[in-house]
RNA sequence: GCCCCAGUAGCUCAGUAGGAUAGAGCGACGGUUUCCUAAACCGUAGGUCACAGGUUCAAGUCCUGUCUGGGGUACCA
């Protein structure tokens, strides 16, 4: 536990021992970083308090600051308007804040926080009929990172993607292919599986809107697929085969990892049984058109099928029967759904059918709706073909780092320009993703978007091996010998504040799904660092007792950054 | 039509339970390198936080309306 937290709780006491009347649950008290170094290190509002006892939060500034009988490390304390700022020994800051951070290692920033919350989280969903394009690369961000976040503050984690391997627009690229595939296969080809097979569902798409009948006879497809038709059935497991060899690299490549692989296809059973239980009890009914139908307008939800007329069935109907086998074969009481928000309907539906059906943890369950991700001409479509697909994203970035990298250091070459390249260009794309709040829409231009400078992966990237680079260097500085008598200029106190902020970043970064907080505040730690390293020299200071305080200092970032880069997926290189 | 979401600097975005003087980056202009990684650092210009009301001691943040953009409203997912 760091001195802020530290200090909240003995401010906390103190404030309950001198107004009485509050009690525990009453009040937040949130030390911020003061706007002005010179008025304050960290400071808090009495408006809280104010209300609670209401008062003026002029007046509660003004007692407490007279009343409360600070710790000796708090060295002054300022009254401004309604604010409370103090200033800290700065020693004592330092040292308490860079040796901690030293001790903890990695482990820096975790917290209690999730503790006896069991999440499940699902996020990537992909439909076998196409590759995935820049919209699943921020799913699979969101999911990863979010995964990472709660378990740092906590939490138990189930990672699980949901694969749509079934349903009438796999049949499209089926029957595309049993039409005009001509034996092709990706080994014959050279093509990446599931590029291969969404060449098939665009060519569907084309022609289907000349000629009707195609249209009619996947339909017909789909329900030989459903009565358990031989051969329908061995082209579907073959194609969704070629499918899942592409899907597990750009996996890999991205870093996503799940701990359970649901397919729809295994699912829809149950969803078909839990419907048609829902008709039994009347719940739904069906319509003329043989349809089974549920009411939600009561809701503003309108009517909406659940199972088609001819009893094959939809998105919904498998989405029910997944959302209960989850809370049946995991024991966990959140069940999080990452899914873009052109679905907000859908999951409304979903969760008010889950309810009306009786279950009762269908309020366990969230959607995490994410933007859209637009290009310069519109929405992409996958059945268009207007896409940005993922892995030539990444090629290109690839390139362009390595191209940067050759810029500056000549002596990387072979394999290690390779891999660091591709960290270098994963950790570009990754950034520009998730610094940007996850409920709104990204813009996407691939040229004006994407840098290797300014508040970038990279920048963030660059600093912790500037840091990598002083370390190897700095020889007999060692953690042991750390001086921290030395330090105490503004920069190094900026940096320190920083670092102690880490912990509630995290867990408001966690609290609130939004991987951004935890982006920003690693820019504006990296520029601290930069600024600092620019304004004063660390191994030549001219004083072994300030280089040994700075480096440990050095040090320090270092470790927050690279765990902070961790949690966004991305790898901290040692050289760049 | 109805429902949902968004509108902050030329562009892309932050802005943490309504709270301290609206912040970055890019782009523009100007500067910094015999010295630890210049993917860096510093400076200048650029804002009636879409618009109009309202609530509040306090509104970019909450409420209402208008305008603009997006998404949805399918036997697509």
């Amino acid at each position: 536990m760091n001195i802020i937290y530290k200090f909240e709780d003995y401010l906390k006491k103190e404030i309950k021992r001198i107004y009485p009347d509050i009690r525990d649950d009453d009040f937040f008290l949130n030390l911020e970083l003061s706007p002005d170094t010179e008025e304050g290190d960290f400071g808090f509002g009495c408006f809280g308090i104010a209300k609670l006892l209401k008062k003026n939060p002029q007046d509660i500034t003004e007692n407490l600051s007279e009343s409360i009988s600070f710790p000796p490390y708090i060295e002054k304390v300022i009254k401004r308007g309604p604010y409370l700022n103090f200033i800290f020994d700065k020693r004592f800051l330092i040292e308490e804040t860079v040796s901690g951070i030293l001790k903890e290692g990695s482990l820096y920033g975790e917290s209690k926080w999730g503790e006896g919350k069991r999440i499940l989280m699902e996020y990537s969903s992909p439909n076998t009929n196409k590759p995935q394009h820049l919209g699943h690369i921020r799913n699979n961000l969101l999911g990863m990172t979010l995964s990472n976040l709660l378990e740092k503050a906590g939490c138990k984690v189930v990672k699980i993607n949901l694969i749509n391997d079934r349903g009438i627009h796999i049949c499209k690229s089926m029957l595309a292919y049993k039409l005009w595939g001509n034996s092709k296969t990706p080994e014959n080809t050279g093509k990446k599986g599931d590029n291969f097979v969404g060449d098939y569902y665009v060519m569907f798409e084309k022609k289907a809107k000349e000629d009707e009948k195609l249209i009619v006879q996947v339909q017909e497809m789909l329900k030989k697929w459903e009565e358990g038709d031989k051969e329908t059935i061995e082209l579907w497991k073959r194609m969704n085969s070629w499918v899942y060899e592409g899907f597990n690299e750009t996996y890999k490549r991205l870093g996503a990892e799940f701990d359970k692989i649901y397919y729809e296809s295994e699912t829809y059973k149950l969803g078909k049984e839990i419907v048609l239980k829902g008709l039994e009890d009347s719940m739904c009914y069906k319509n003329d058109k043989g349809e089974i139908v549920i009411d939600l307008s009561e809701k503003g939800l309108g009517e909406k099928v659940l199972l088609r007329g001819d009893g094959t069935s939809i998105y919904i109907t498998q989405d029910i029967g997944n959302a209960k086998l989850r809370f049946d074969e995991y024991d966990i009481n959140s069940s999080i759904y990452i899914v873009a928000s052109e679905q907000n309907y859908h999951f409304q539906v979903l969760f008010e059918v889950l309810r009306r059906f009786g279950f009762e943890w269908a309020d366990q369950c969230y959607h995490l709706s994410y933007g859209m991700v637009y290009l310069p001409e519109g929405k992409m479509k996958s059945r268009e073909g207007t896409v940005v697909d993922a892995d030539n994203l990444m090629d290109e970035l690839k390139f362009m780092a390595e191209a940067e990298v050759k810029k500056r250091a000549r002596d990387i070459e072979g394999e290690q320009l390779e891999n660091i390249s591709e960290i270098i260009g994963l950790s570009a794309l990754k950034f520009y993703v998730l610094k940007i709040h996850p409920s709104k829409d990204i813009n996407f231009n691939p040229v004006e978007s994407l840098s290797f400078e300014g508040d970038t992966g990279p920048y963030i990237q660059y600093t912790h091996a500037r840091v990598s680079s002083l370390l190897r260097k700095s020889g007999m500085y060692g953690d042991d010998l750390a001086i921290f008598t030395k330090l105490g200029n503004k920069e190094e106190i900026n940096i320190v504040k920083n670092l102690l902020n880490f912990p509630k970043i995290l867990i408001s970064s966690a609290e609130n799904y939004n991987p951004s907080r935890l982006a920003n505040y690693l820019l504006e730690l990296a520029k601290r660092y930069n600024k600092f390293y620019h304004d004063h020299s660390v191994l030549n200071s001219g004083d072994e007792e300030l280089t040994s305080g700075r480096v440990a200092l050095s040090k320090s970032v270092g470790i927050v950054i690279k765990e902070g880069l961790r949690i966004l997926g991305i790898v901290a290189p040692e050289r760049m």
